[in-house]
Formats: structure tokens, C-alpha cells, sequence
DNA sequence: ATCGATGCAAACGCTTTGCACTCTT
DNA sequence: AAGAGTGCAAAGCGTTTGCATCGAT
């Protein structure tokens, strides 16, 4: 069975993506982990968002033709408004977005669902203004 | 002003994507076409992909880490769902489903909605036999 | 004749991987 | 001690782009 380590690395990629609200991809999280540990790998940082990922601790938002960029929010049911103006995403708690693990039992086709891709792109208020 | 011209190869890929309902990626279009216009590029069929999305003749399917995808069903309000076993992708005319596009006025933030990318993510029947 | 489209090949950006070494367990 | 994790660099993959040429209008 697989025995996780918990390394500083690992750890560090984890705080990096928890202290901060701008969905970052793996490019900025190395940016940033290297204030700490300045010698940590590109290599380590993806494998580690990957390790991530699957225990359940981040979650990812693929924004088409861009780079995955990584939530550490997995607890709340929340969506992403991604803007195609700056491209920062915001959160949303959307409550009128019902919920469709309800409409799962429905699925045609015998298809089973294990998850759903929902996001909102537009345009956010500050690139409206111009 | 954009003058579009209407040559053969892209007169060629879109007829490639019309004649499936694989949901075809730009290689298998590439693959497709080359059969009628051996000399056509990779690069031109790209090109013409991306006209065709921008002319509303198709549309595009991103699933994650995995290459563009192509539908010619643009018209239909229809959704995908993504088999994560064999990478096929299912039509599904879920009735079920709400229209967003009623719920962009209660869009917080000033976020303005030109887009919803929704997409289901599971088993098909086959894969799910094994 | 114009200038948008093409073919080719090189380059790009993001991500993955092979390998020898390191360090958690 | 065992083997999961690391750093490094090279490679992989889908996609884009520069440029000379072609061809639809």
C-alpha cells in the first residue's frame, strides 16, 4: 500500500496554495515555495500538487488552453467565475445552482457520474469598466 | 474587414468533424483529412479549427490534460459526458439540466456570464463492466 | 493584384519522466 | 534498511507561429 511521506516539500506546496485566493497554477506555487526552499525542483512541486490533488487536499480548475491552476477550498460547494479579461477567478456560493449529485440516478445511457465540471466565464467588473 | 475565404481544406475539416460523432480531436481531423487532401498541414488544420469555432461552426470540448476536442452539434443544447475509462464522450439531452443562462442576472460580484462550461465526468457502460 | 490561407518546420508552454541520490519511516 | 520522495535535465505532447509561397476573391 502506498505510504505517504510527509515532506517539507510537500507540506510547502500545500501552505503555498492554502495562503493565498489567487487559484495559482504550478508555476507561481514554485515561485513561491522557493522563498523557502530554494532549492525545491518544478518536478517536485507538480508531483506534489498531483499527491495533493488525489488525497483530497486541493482541487483543480482547467481553464481551457491554460495552465491548471489548483484550489486549496475543497470543503465548501463553491463554483469559479474564471474572467477572460485578467484572468483571475473568483468564487461563488451560488445558491440557486442546484445541486446535481441529485440528478445523477437520472443519467442515460448507464453512464455513472463521479464528477462534475461546472464553470462560469465572463467578464469581471474591473475589465467591464474598460 | 475579415474576409473569409472558403478553401478547400477548411471546407475539408469541417466536413471531417460533421461526418463523426466521436468528438474528434485536431490528430484524428489531421488524420481524417489527409485522406482527401494528402498535402494538408497540421498547422492548417488548426488554423481552420479555430476559424470554425470563431464562425460558430463548431464547438470546442476541453477535457482535462487532454487534447481539444471538436463537436459540429453546435445548435442543440446538449451536454458531454466525459468517460474517464476509454475517453469517449456521450451526447445526452438531460432535461434535468437547468438553463443557466436564467440565472446570469443573479450573477454576483458585476461578473457578467458569456460562457458556461458544463461538463459530466464518469463511467460509460462498457468500461464499467470490467 | 491583393492579401488571406497554406505548408513546412521550428519553437512554445505546460507537464511528465528517467535516473541517481536523499531522507522519511 | 527499504523505498517513497527529490533534484535535475531531457523529453513529451498539444498547440502556435514565422516565413516564403500559393491561390481565392
Amino acid at each position: 500500500m502506498a505510504v505517504v511521506r510527509f515532506t517539507k516539500q510537500r507540506q510547502a506546496v500545500l501552505e503555498a496554495v492554502r495562503n493565498t485566493d489567487t487559484h495559482p497554477d504550478a508555476a507561481w506555487v514554485y515561485a513561491e515555495v522557493r522563498k523557502v526552499l530554494p532549492n525545491i525542483s518544478l518536478g517536485t512541486v507538480y508531483r506534489s500538487l498531483e499527491a495533493l490533488v488525489q488525497e483530497g487536499h486541493l482541487m483543480t480548475i482547467q481553464s481551457a488552453g491554460e495552465a491548471t491552476r489548483y484550489d486549496a477550498r475543497t470543503e465548501e460547494d463553491h463554483y469559479h467565475l474564471v474572467c477572460r479579461g485578467c484572468g483571475r477567478i473568483f468564487d461563488t456560493h451560488l445558491r440557486d445552482v442546484p445541486d446535481f449529485r441529485a440528478l445523477l440516478a437520472r443519467m442515460p445511457q448507464g453512464f455513472s457520474i463521479d464528477d462534475v465540471l461546472l464553470e462560469f466565464h465572463g467578464t469581471c467588473e474591473d475589465c467591464r469598466r474598460q
